[in-house]
RNA sequence: GGAGAGGUGGCCGAGUGGUUAAAGGCAGCAGACUGUAAAUCUGCCCGCGCAAGCGUACGCUGGUUCGAAUCCAGCCCUCUCCA
């Protein structure tokens, strides 16, 4: 059925780019594929959960293959899922997710669409990009009809033996009728996106391989309409681990909830073996560019994690917030000072060394900067602190505050 | 509905009456080494408190006991087989 990244030359400029920035993992057909996207303009979709309050860069390759689609002269369509949320998508998940209301889902939205118009343009035209709510047509759904008209092409015996399903079964671990749906509400979500807006093509993650073929067979059986499939790899950072994992919690998209300064942090801090990949993925620098900071050694490669960095952060948060991080940083790590950048914390008259820490959200209970304390990792104005019961009083020049390496806070009055 | 098995800290997983805030592993944080990298070695790893100390914690609720994650009863949930 689905065929690996096998075929060695695209012909459409889509194709072709997708392929040379490692975005493809499977393409359900890809000769033809390619010589639709060479002929005319496809409109092509990601689904979106609405369970988190902002996408995270967990979610930023499918993003980025929706802003390469548009590069290409494509048209984006982002499919939120305001309906499918209801549901909860099994993969990869062990436990049953907990519901969210509508009104949750609904914020949730709000700030996720933020996210996108910074990557995506959108309008009327031919290749604008268009955002769409499934909740739309699930809400309205009417059960017997809609078992009539789509559950009748799926079988059981199938459907248990897709991933998402078969890995919670293998571990013992509930699966209920409620997330069961999923995959044919995704399926149908496919077919109505074709019926509605010519939609032609699913992105996703590799895991939603599934879920997308049986979109495109439920399109064939009740439409006779050929729809195609393109996931990405899973990106995983060089030693395995998912990406965005890391002391700050998820790395949100949303500067609301991550300042340009830690976003910029996180990609500064990419492993050398990640960042050639990365800068593909992840900027739109040319190719000739990044194999110039690919050919880069040793320590050298710091400066190619600092242009990552950058494009990356000016990508989401503008040029002018990019530029202020990275000068934050020479400031702070190179030049031994302390940037402006950095988040600050009021000590009001004075405040315990303990608590800022927890304040600032460098440790996450008082207890916790007491052991960093003791381990010597604290310093203030670059000066190691012993005394856990220090309390530090303002001075007319900001101090600076350090847990390790990396974490530095100002601290004014 | 019946019969078995099981629910332990972010995850996995020991632990069947006391020295158990609970072995071990993973993940994570910090230190050393470096390049704000990786690998390696070392330390830390429930919370509040300056501290003494206190509070929470082994599905839930009660009980037995000087003392319970460990024993008893009821309940909830999951899995497997049967109907």
């Amino acid at each position: 059925m689905g065929k690996r990244n096998t075929m060695t030359s695209y012909r459409s400029s889509l194709m072709r780019l997708l392929d040379e920035r490692g975005y493809i993992h499977q393409v359900t057909d890809p000769e033809t594929f390619d010589a639709l996207a060479a002929k005319d303009i496809v409109s092509a979709y990601v689904g979106y959960d609405a369970t988190a309050p902002s996408l995270h860069v967990g979610n930023l390759v499918s993003i980025m293959l929706l802003r390469r689609l548009q590069q290409a002269g494509h048209r984006p369509i982002v499919l939120m899922g305001g309906g499918t949320t209801k549901v909860g998508d099994p993969s990869g998940k062990d436990d049953v997710r907990k519901l969210l209301t509508s009104d949750q889902i609904d914020q949730n939205i709000a700030s996720i669409r933020r996210v996108f118009a910074k990557l995506l343009t959108f309008g009327d035209g031919p290749t604008d990009a268009i955002m769409v709510n499934n909740a739309d047509w699930l809400d309205r759904l009417e059960y017997i009809q809609f078992l009539r008209e789509v559950g009748r092409h799926f079988t059981i015996n199938r459907m248990l033996t897709f991933d998402s399903v078969r890995l919670r079964l293998d571990r013992e671990q509930p699966l209920t009728f409620l997330e069961f749906n999923y995959m044919i509400l995704q399926a149908y979500d496919f077919l109505e996106l074709s019926r509605r807006v010519g939609c032609r093509a699913q992105f996703g993650g590799s895991d939603q391989w599934g879920n997308i073929v049986n979109g495109i067979e439920l399109a064939r059986r009740i439409e006779g309409t050929e729809l195609f499939g393109v996931t990405t790899p899973l990106i995983t950072t060089a030693d395995g681990a998912k990406m965005g994992k890391t002391a700050l919690g998820a790395i949100w998209l949303d500067d609301q909830l991550l300042s340009p300064y830690d976003y910029w942090q996180f990609w500064r801090n990419t492993q050398d073996a990640d960042v050639g990949r990365f800068l593909k993925l992840f900027t739109d620098l040319s190719m000739e560019d990044i194999g110039k900071l690919e050919s880069l050694s040793g320590a050298d490669i710091n400066e190619a994690k600092i242009v990552l960095a950058t494009e990356a952060t000016t990508m989401l948060h503008g040029r002018e917030a990019a530029e202020a991080a990275a000068r934050t940083a020479a400031d702070t790590f190179g030049a031994g000072g302390a940037g402006e950048d950095l988040p600050t914390l009021s000590l009001g008259d004075g405040m315990n060394i303990a608590h800022a820490l927890t304040a600032l959200g460098f440790t996450p209970s008082n207890k916790e900067a007491k052991r960093k304390i003791a381990e010597g990792a604290v310093r203030l104005d670059d000066v190691a602190v012993n005394d856990s019961a220090l309390i530090v009083t303002p001075r007319d020049e900001p101090l600076k505050l350090s847990l390790g390496k990396k974490r530095h806070a100002l601290l004014v009055r």
